[in-house]
DNA sequence: TTGTATGCGTTATCAC
DNA sequence: GTGATAACGCATACAA
């Protein structure tokens, strides 16, 4: 009855009247049993209501289906769309999956992997918070040489470069953005960018500068701000680019915390995007978007990176020989009408 | 080196000079070592990097350091804050956390649940989507009594009567929410519930009752909207409960995703919450927060109710003998001016 | 204080 | 086709 019941392949064995090898044949499905002893077996399993145990036969089989998921923000939806679009490949393939918290921490994001070793996952996902520390470009490394596959999702690390990775086209969704903004008729563009070490704030950097470039028109550092991935600091940011004597037209935001934080100080201001101002951002925000706030936005879908993310450390861990592997996820121009404007008081 | 050196107690118990049985207990830390044999032991795991599998580990002493934590929608933000807190006390006490999304799917439900019994999990945390299915029920008490602690948040179940229980004070909050409507001056109050056979959404409606019979005011089922827990419906009741012949000068929304719905309708149909009508909604919505939108909500903190109920299941699992338990989180309405109007077309 | 031997529940390698 | 039996890596009762 139920799972008081804590039969194991022995007992099941003996009330089978076979060995154990054989009841191990028939939960694993080979295709040598004879077929009376197959079904004698999975009545008396299906009796005691068995269960075979998975750290046994992980122990067993040195090797278990759970896979590690580590991300910098549990507070941040793009993870959570990044975690279902993982969870729903996972559970098909019967992994499951743990999480793990790094709060941007590179220390502790170092004894989580420690951690980690001591558990046999079969492979690690990974958003990384120390991309610039040694450390985890080499423990990571070392998992992926030892046999268990890691994948870099969302952004580079140093020391990581033998590793497969996803990651979003940022300097072309960020580019696009821009352009948009410029066909709007702005040359007073700023860019909330982030925290400069990681590689996405570098890359949509990169694109807002070309888009620039190739529209002749003029980088003026003073438009660029960075400061972190945070809602708070891009309030701050905003509200220093708008003090600026001439301040911008038009702003591009980094990612979807840093566009709410700019769109906040806006709104407190009684600048409204669209109108006095153009703003795009980049990531959607889906409240935003179900209560009708029309914040155009360069969308990347974060649980397709999670599907790509998943489907790449599967193809590692079924195939050790697989080559290494990197995945480009485009990005979409979404208009809602954040990036018009009323009139540009530029000059 | 690193990783790949997979050494195990047998070879460091060689290495150290002394048996497996030292090694384990410089490992768990036993008192009656002598201080030379650990540090020489310590010595030795060090220099071979040594890390003990959990996975031996786990199979020898029958249970594990993992629990399952199994919720209904991965892309509502209350369970993020739910997941932060679960993990914030978990990773305190070196307890790994596995994540299953349910997608409000009973049927699913029931198979990770099944699927969980595999892995020898310390204990569960659930948000269950099966709250009338019987199954769900059943194997969580099961699981309860052969020693699997589990902990019921947010939502009660059926033939779950023995388990430990975190739920907002969700009548408390919801009445509190109307009484300040009513004192707004309202009397033409509607409320949209969500899923009826949802514990939470049926004691937010009792909340909802309780203050209009208290107050004197008639109930009148026209303006009770049932639905789920979506934003989509959430909009289609909005929309119905408006175009009554005297529709409702003031709105209660039963859930953080029907409070976007119904604000949604109501931004697209120009009618202002804080001017043109009332509203509250149930759930803090961090994103609206942050950008400025003034909704007004019963907030519960979905961190803490993590927190506390990881708490509870670290108990249970540390003595067999906990009594069982029921903790309740209290609400705290927070008015940002939604609540208000200007007039109120009553009559 | 330390060592020996056995068990935990599987899988895998041999034989038969 | 099937059955013994040795791993897998650790914990622990019992001896010493």
């Amino acid at each position: 009855m139920g799972i008081a019941a804590k039969t194991n392949i022995k007992e099941i064995a003996r009330l089978a009247g076979v060995s154990v090898a054989t009841v191990s044949r028939v939960i694993n499905n080979f295709d040598y049993v004879k077929p009376e002893t197959r079904e004698r077996v999975q009545k008396v399993m299906q009796e005691h209501n068995y269960i075979p145990s998975a750290t046994a036969r992980d122990l067993s089989f040195q090797r278990s289906e759970v896979v590690a998921v580590v991300v910098p923000d549990l507070k941040n939806p793009f993870f959570y769309g990044l975690i279902e679009g993982i969870t729903r490949v996972a559970e098909k393939q019967h992994y499951q999956v743990l999480i793990f918290n790094t709060n941007e921490d590179a220390e502790k994001e170092y004894n989580i992997l420690r951690a980690i070793r001591e558990r046999n996952v079969a492979g690690i996902l990974i958003t990384a918070a120390g991309v610039r520390d040694e450390r985890t470009g080499r423990i990571l490394s070392e998992y992926q040489n030892s046999g268990t596959p890691v994948v870099l999702v969302d952004r580079f690390i140093e020391g990581g470069e033998s590793l497969d990775t996803v990651m979003a086209d940022n300097e072309a969704g960020s580019y696009e953005a821009v352009c948009e903004l410029i066909r709007q008729g702005h040359e007073r563009i700023a860019i909330i960018a982030g925290e400069k070490s990681l590689s996405p704030v570098y890359e949509r950097e990169l694109g807002y500068r070309r888009a620039l470039t190739e529209n002749g028109i003029r980088i003026r550092e003073m438009y660029i701000a960075y400061g972190n991935q945070m809602a708070d600091q891009s309030y701050k940011c905003m509200k220093r680019l708008m003090s600026l004597s001439k301040p911008p037209t038009a702003v591009f935001c980094g990612n979807n915390m840093m566009s709410l934080g700019a769109y906040r100080y806006m709104i407190e201001h009684d600048i409204r995007p669209g109108e006095d101002i153009s703003m795009i951002g980049f990531d959607d925000i889906n409240v935003l978007n179900i209560v009708g706030i029309p914040l155009s936005v360069v969308d990347r879908s974060e649980k397709e990176m999670g599907k790509k993310a998943m489907e790449m450390l599967l193809r590692h861990m079924k195939d050790a020989d697989a080559k290494q592997d990197h995945v480009s996820v485009p990005t979409r121009l979404i208009l809602r009408g954040s990036e018009k404007h009323r009139t540009i008081h530029s000059r």
